[in-house]
RNA sequence: GCCUGAGUGGCGAAAUUGGUAGACGCACAGGACUUAAAAUCCUGCGGGAGUCAAAUCCCGUGCCGGUUCAAGUCCGGCCUUAGGCACCA
């Protein structure tokens, strides 16, 4: 009986204690391959379907890579700074150390209780000071660079968390954990300058083995676009400002310039007459949060502030309005309408009865809509008749000659906040000086520890809880006294290096040493969620970048090959949630049927990337597999010394596309391979020994633990985690038959076996013998025939 | 609105470069074994026509059209759906 309780304790005990799956890290002698995963946070849930899901697909191959000879590296740890574990602490006054260290046991024996081959003797974790060390050491980095500054911005602001949140962090308008309303607020923020990396970041791309999709996500986050600043005068007055615009070719059919709410010049400009509305306007846009700037997208408001700026193209006076339509943070807050050829320019030019000009060539009714597509150019002076790129690259020139614009590139990313007014992150080792002056503390003097706190919970001006940990927060330098910075980083802060750290996790004089990193970066293969896509893949590659260029790791890209594992849905299709009761547990599976066929079953669900319901009775026909296989090998006496020449092809044949389809990830037609090559040898009487040995490590890498048992049971005395995988022997997987198909015009008349080798006139031959074949040739003239030899011949009558 | 994917039996899904659509599994039905049940094994299983049974024929990969001897696969135009972005000038 295939005892599955038995033998996966067994097995685990085993490669524990004989530290099967520990990585020999200095062994540079064989290739190496490095596994990644994205590590968990450890949620008070415990592990759900999902996990498993993508851990398992990296553990085959990286089961299968050991056994190809590779030395591989395949560790796991936890994300373990965070808001759980904060608000459990708010609420229950102990300090959220204690309730993530319980998660992290839990976690721990769930991810052993599945059979992983993860060396724990790299474990990281990101809220342990050994490790946050070189976190903070790596953010000194970046401050003495100027990457990392203190300055006064608009921020997204949660009142409810009494946290910021950086732009991925909120979503609609809320936050994203919780769901709670975020607002604009101008407060003085740690950032991080990761729009000087967007260029490297869109570039680096290219040389990666990603999902497109992925790839195309993070090129829209960036959002680079190219175009030209263009300068405006103001009528009757000193002052000037500068337009980003992607089209200026369009500047002649400028009609009105916008500049947004917050711009510096608003109040300088506008006239007593306007003063009032423009304030009024301005008090109630800054009153908006997020959310209801969205919603109200529908309308579009503005005032006039009764000033003309001067085209500078033709020297037309044109009105000066503000409106929210026009963003403070991108560009430089101000815009050129063209309303003739901008949708949004054109809803608010109807809307306020401003002037409407075309200048690119067309049959459009400007009274229903604007145009926005291409076309040649007219009422444009020197750029009549040329096309839209002709138009830009001459503008563009005109503008640099004239000394009133030039060439500009901007982008969608915007500065990385890398402040939450939180407790539970790593400190920030900055000590802000009585004197203003700001100092970073010497590495002497990292890692900056936590202090303990009674009281966790956030003030709801928005200081940080640290701020009640007086002893900690003043501090003394050459005898001035100043204040530490009390707000933390991140939780996206320790996870945008942690896979360095694995590299060397307990050393104490660098990241990791460099002839490791050297030698096992980049990650081979990272299997992780898509909802990182931008935000952890992004900023983690802008540190990896960055830690190039500074000279401490030798490769810029840190992720070679990633792929995302889809979710797994409810069994009715929709999302797993506790309120919808359709939540599977993973502890409960395993109890149940055993890891290896949760992991079976798992893999067999579909493709791994796709989102793929879950079916009860489908992990039950994975644990059927795996019995048929236990009593294929236990009790039905099949396996000898003998040949077998029936099962040779089929053999090799599985060997073949296990193989290849571990390689590229296609897990489930692997698996079906291996149904068939068993359903096979149970038809046969004779299951040649070497067979039976082969297809144990073929099947090893996704169920471990009952292959380790049957390996033993055949005689072996070792673990089969680092037995050499079969090789395939091509010339065997061929057919010495086929079956030809034969058509006639295109359809499937009839069906002969052939030798693979068939002439094409001997094709022609047998078909012609299928007597349901000649019903639709006979009488007819063959035009042409078509001829796959030796699969398929179409003959073509007419 | 824009950018990515995806749409194939009752269900999860297969299908190198265009070349037998539905492998493998689930569910279901019938049979064998059993006093009986479970387990296991065998057989069938897209729809329709046809037949005692078969042979055989027609239809069928979201919809419409096209290219081709041949289209799930390529091209054009839609529809639906998932994810991402969204007043980014």
């Amino acid at each position: 009986m295939y005892d599955f309780k038995k033998i996966e304790e067994k097995w685990q005990n085993y490669w524990e204690e004989n530290k099967t799956f520990k990585t020999d890290i200095w062994d540079f002698d064989k290739p190496k391959f490095y596994a990644l995963d994205m590590f968990p946070y450890p949620s008070g849930q415990g592990l759900h379907v999902g996990h498993p899901e993508g851990y398992t697909a990296t553990d085959i191959v990286s089961r299968m890579k050991r056994m190809q000879g590779y030395n591989v590296l395949h560790p796991m740890g936890f994300d373990s700074f965070g808001l759980p574990a904060e608000q459990y602490a708010i609420k229950t006054g102990n300090h959220p150390e204690g309730f993530t260290k319980k998660n992290i046991e839990t976690f721990k024996k769930q991810l052993k209780m599945l059979g992983f081959s993860f060396d724990w003797d790299r474990e990281v974790s990101t809220c342990d000071p050994s490790f946050y060390k070189w976190t903070q050491w790596i953010f000194k980095q970046l401050y003495k660079d100027g990457y990392a500054k203190n300055i006064d911005m608009p921020v997204n602001w949660c009142e409810e968390l009494g946290t910021v949140l950086a732009n991925d962090e909120v979503i609609d308008g809320k936050s994203e954990r919780g769901g709670f309303p975020v607002v604009r607020k101008n407060m003085k923020q740690w950032v991080i300058d990761i729009p000087r990396y967007a260029d490297r970041l869109i570039e680096g791309l290219n040389e990666l083995d990603w999902p497109e999709s992925t790839k195309e996500m993070q090129k829209n986050w960036i959002g680079r676009s190219v175009g030209a600043h263009v300068n405006f005068k103001v009528e009757n007055s000193s002052q000037s400002f500068v337009v980003f615009t992607t089209r200026p070719d369009t500047l002649f059919g400028a009609t009105y310039c916008v500049l947004s709410p917050e711009h510096e010049l608003v109040e300088k400009i506008t006239t007593q007459e306007c003063m009032f509305q423009v304030l009024n306007y301005k008090n109630e846009c800054s009153k908006k949060s997020d959310l209801e700037r969205t919603e109200l997208n529908k309308e579009k408001t503005g005032v006039f502030t009764g000033s003309y700026a001067i085209n500078p193209v033709n020297n037309k006076r044109i009105p000066i309005w503000i409106a929210d339509y026009v963003l403070a943070t991108y560009g430089t807050g101000a815009i050129m309408a063209v309303p003739a050829h901008d949708d949004r320019d054109y809803e608010f030019a109807r809307k306020f009865n401003l002037e409407i000009i075309p200048v690119i060539e067309s049959d459009n009714d400007y009274n229903v809509s604007a145009y926005t597509g291409d076309g040649v150019h007219v009422n444009s002076e020197f750029l009549n008749g040329l096309d839209k790129s002709c138009a830009i690259e001459k503008m563009v020139d005109w503008l640099v000659e004239n000394k009133v614009g030039s060439k500009k590139v901007n982008y969608r990313l915007r500065e990385w906040i890398f402040a939450r007014q939180r407790y539970w992150g790593e400190p920030i080792p900055i000590v802000h000086l009585d004197n203003g002056q700001d100092v970073v503390l010497d590495d002497s003097e990292l890692p900056l520890v936590l202090p303990n706190l009674s009281d966790y919970s956030p003030s709801k001006t928005g200081a940080s809880p640290l701020n009640k940990a007086e002893d900690w927060v003043n501090v003394e330098i050459n005898g001035i006294k100043g204040k530490r910075e009390t707000s933390t980083m991140p939780g996206s802060a320790g996870s945008s290096w942690y896979f360095l750290r694995y590299i060397d996790p307990h050393n104490d004089k660098e990241i990791a040493d460099r002839k490791l990193i050297d030698h096992w970066m980049p990650v081979d293969l990272y299997v992780g969620g898509p909802e990182h896509a931008v935000g952890h893949l992004l900023y983690s590659r802008f540190w990896n970048n960055y830690l190039y260029d500074k000279g401490y790791i030798s490769v810029k890209e840190p992720f070679y090959k990633l792929r995302h594992q889809g979710m797994i849905l409810g069994s009715n299709g929709e999302k797993m949630s506790k309120s919808k009761g359709n939540v599977v547990n993973p502890d409960e599976m395993v109890n149940q049927y055993g890891a290896d066929s949760l992991r079976l079953y798992e893999m067999f669900m579909g493709p791994l990337e796709a989102a793929k319901p879950w079916d009860q009775n489908g992990i039950e026909g994975s644990k059927r597999f795996l019995e048929r296989v236990w009593r294929l090998y236990v009790e039905e006496n099949k396996i000898s010394d003998k040949e077998n020449k029936n099962l040779e092809k089929i053999y090799h044949q599985t060997i073949n596309k296990v193989t290849n389809d571990f390689e590229t990830m296609n897990f489930n037609t692997a698996i079906s391979q291996m149904m068939i090559f068993i359903n096979s040898v149970y038809k046969e009487e004779v299951f040649p020994k070497e067979y039976a040995l082969n297809f144990l490590k073929l099947l090893n890498p996704i169920a471990p633990h009952i292959t380790e048992e049957l390996w033993q049971f055949l005689g072996n005395e070792d673990s089969i985690a680092y037995a050499s995988w079969p090789v395939c022997d091509m010339s065997k997987t061929k057919d010495e038959k086929v079956l030809m198909v034969v058509q006639v015009n295109g359809k499937v008349r009839g069906k002969v076996e052939v030798d693979v080798d068939i002439s094409k006139e001997d094709m022609k031959k047998l078909a012609l013998e299928i007597e349901n074949v000649c019903k639709y040739v006979d009488g007819k003239e063959i035009v042409k025939l078509i001829a796959v030899p030796p699969k398929m011949l179409n003959i073509v009558v007419k």
